[in-house]
DNA sequence: ACCGTACTACGAGGTTTATCGTACGAGAGG
DNA sequence: CCTCTCGTACGATAAACCTCGTAGTACGGT
């Protein structure tokens, strides 16, 4: 049962040329998708799950992040029992410029009231 | 010889404020309706329904575009027994700057990637 | 070795969505 | 008048989606 080759969990990613536009934008028309990419941006480092504090589930939070992930929108990497995100800026810029941060800003000129502060 | 006999039947439509980031995403994520934006970006001017050619049935048609309408992406005005469909540009700069413009850049790039390279 | 933490996998429930078919209303034209 | 075309409204169906609970796996520390 032991598979020697495992030290790292690895997930899949979609390459660069396999993001989907449509993808993205479904991926990022969710209020907490949004958010969290909101904060991976503003944040602009690599973020564990918990530390979002998404008012959901554990298993809703990793619906959520495997939507983006599948999507192509972020990057997860495991490390130890943690598992961090960060925003495929590069790829995304790459395919779709601009885009990103028109979304951005939009989000943060709409005041999103989950972002309290 | 009607001299421009406005129509009667008026569509709701969402005012500017009421446009939702997330809404408009979520519209644009369909590649249906992503289709039917672009031809009318590109197109420049106000289309019928019928127009577009899509392949699908006159109701699927009807609720894309009151999908659309209702995100306040497009906006639908009677004429005759014709609807002309156009782009609330304006509104949709105003609110969130380039994001269309990048959404359709995204789209021209992943759709004809044979024309431009 | 054991336990706690962090996340995943699987399945279920309830809602939304995309698609269609059919029936209907509004205008244009013979 | 009648008919034709264009689009809408309503219902139905199948798929997708969001949320959750439970059970399980992988890693690190005591």
């Amino acid at each position: 049962m032991t598979t020697a080759a495992q030290s790292a969990r690895a997930v899949a990613h979609p390459d660069r040329e396999e993001i989907r536009l449509e993808g993205v934008l479904h991926a990022l028309s969710d209020p907490m998708r949004l958010l969290v990419v909101r904060q991976l941006a503003s944040e602009g480092a690599e973020l564990t799950c918990s530390h979002f504090g998404l008012p959901v589930t554990k298993s809703t939070c990793t619906h959520h992040f495997r939507v983006l992930r599948e999507a192509g929108v972020i990057q997860q990497i495991y490390r130890g029992t943690a598992k961090l995100n960060a925003l495929r800026r590069d790829d995304l810029d790459a395919l779709f410029p601009g885009l990103l941060d028109s979304v951005l800003a939009a989000a943060d000129r709409q005041a999103d009231p989950l972002d309290g502060a």
